[in-house]
DNA sequence: ACGCTAGGTGTACGGTGTACACCTGTCAAG
DNA sequence: CTTGACAGGTGTACACCGTACACCTAGCGT
């Protein structure tokens, strides 16, 4: 009891507190503002005293990733694997969504930290687990891509910041003319997925439906081959290129 | 012919210049390396002295990206609409495998330049010819998500830039067992994948086979569900979700 | 009482993007 | 032929970045 009697001496820094910082701040002020100084300006302390606690940036924003991993959730026992497939994934998203600096921070990563790993670990047994075979739960992992981490690799999204504040409508009436004649195809698609609501074309997509349409979609496709006892033969075919081999699996 | 007397005196900036020195430094040295100031450097010329050609940073690795579309090819006339975007999907891989930045380029880009929505209007046009609805092209795009860009997000292969420079055997040894007790999943398809050999088994997988199987597992996904139909009916469930509807489409 | 050490400090370096003022060579209009 | 606008290259400067390195200092085990 007589350690902090001095009641003005702050709590020391530890890894944890630098990271949960990083973390608020990237929260409150998107991952460009997590600095090394930003953070330790945010600790009240010197920036050079976060490296005595993170090896160096990098790392700093692999710790960031891994306290996202820890608010993944474990799907119920006794599920489906399909299902459980689901649920891990949609709950990795809720939890990207809940940072959404996450996602940028995921795609930039290399590393596989041992968190890392641990997910991909509980992902591959679930898989396992429903009875695929290890060499299908691979590719189909693959396949999963970044989409295991709860977001869709997106073009379309992430509206600009504002160029141009405001066209007026002739020229915005002009640039559509324009837009529709160089892509009409685009045009067409957007115009199906607002359905035929063009006031914000570009903005639109439903995030949620597309995510969850392209993740069925592959399991879907993976139970498929699932049931087909489908392997990867990989018939050598001479032009040097395997060949996967996946329609008609049904 | 009076023009370039002056022999020494060497021809001026363009943009288009300024683009191909920034890409063939990407090339030789990576992304990283295309700082406002070494692209400078490559062309003899002062810093600022860019800017009176590229707006700023962004827009000359967004005109990079361009220059790789620009190298995509159309497929031959004639093709099932399935096989036309396959070898579309599959030039584009191509040129980003030509320009080993680009993938990286392209993950960090958020504007849709004309060349970028040129080429989604020739994808989203092939999947129209073949007579997919809009509504379902639109999905499926966003399906593919980057691998129209003809890369898969991977968070497997990129090995990370030798750390220990040479573990002990017994280090090894001891490693690999700490790996197999903590993330037996993971090692079980990496065996599978490595069709038992576990020499390298980080740095394994045959990328070009991954990408051809998730590319076609997508692809025979929606001509499934074409042949089915299929409408985004967008049933509301109650729970403020749509629920896309896709299995058992065939 | 002593010295080790974990951990916070201060300074400094080389890099980044880019704002801004400046110069200069070319060309069209008077 | 002169002039003046202007496109385009220059130079300087600023704020910021990650981080190497030397330093100090408080607390602890011996």
């Amino acid at each position: 009891m007589a350690r902090q009697v001095d009641e003005r001496r702050r709590e020391p820094l530890t890894a944890a507190r630098v990271l949960q910082a990083a973390v608020a701040l990237a929260d409150a002020q998107g991952l460009a503002a997590v600095s090394m100084r930003n953070v330790a300006k945010e600790l009240g302390v010197v920036p050079m005293a976060l490296y005595k606690h993170v090896a160096d940036k990098e790392r700093l924003v692999d710790g960031m990733v891994d306290l996202v991993i820890g608010e993944f959730e474990e799907p119920a026992p006794g599920l489906d694997w399909q299902e459980a497939v689901r649920r891990r994934v949609l709950s990795a998203r809720r939890a990207v969504l809940r940072h959404p600096w996450a996602r940028q921070a995921v795609e930039t990563r290399t590393r596989r930290t041992p968190a890392v790993l641990g997910y991909m670990d509980a992902l591959a047994g679930t898989f396992l687990a429903g009875g695929l075979s290890p060499d299908l739960v691979h590719h189909v992992m693959h396949a999963l891509g970044n989409r295991i981490w709860g977001f869709s690799p997106e073009m379309f999204d992430e509206t600009p910041p504002a160029d141009a504040p405001a066209p007026t409508p002739e020229e915005q009436a002009a640039l559509g003319a324009e837009f529709a004649r160089r892509f009409p195809h685009v045009l067409q698609i957007a115009t199906a997925a607002t359905r035929g609501d063009l006031s914000g074309v570009g903005q639109g997509c439903d995030e949620d439906f597309e995510f969850v349409f392209a993740l069925d979609l592959l399991l879907d496709g993976a139970a498929r081959l699932h049931r087909a006892g489908w392997v990867s033969v990989g018939r050598p075919t001479g032009d040097g290129q395997d060949v996967p081999d996946v329609a008609d699996a049904g």
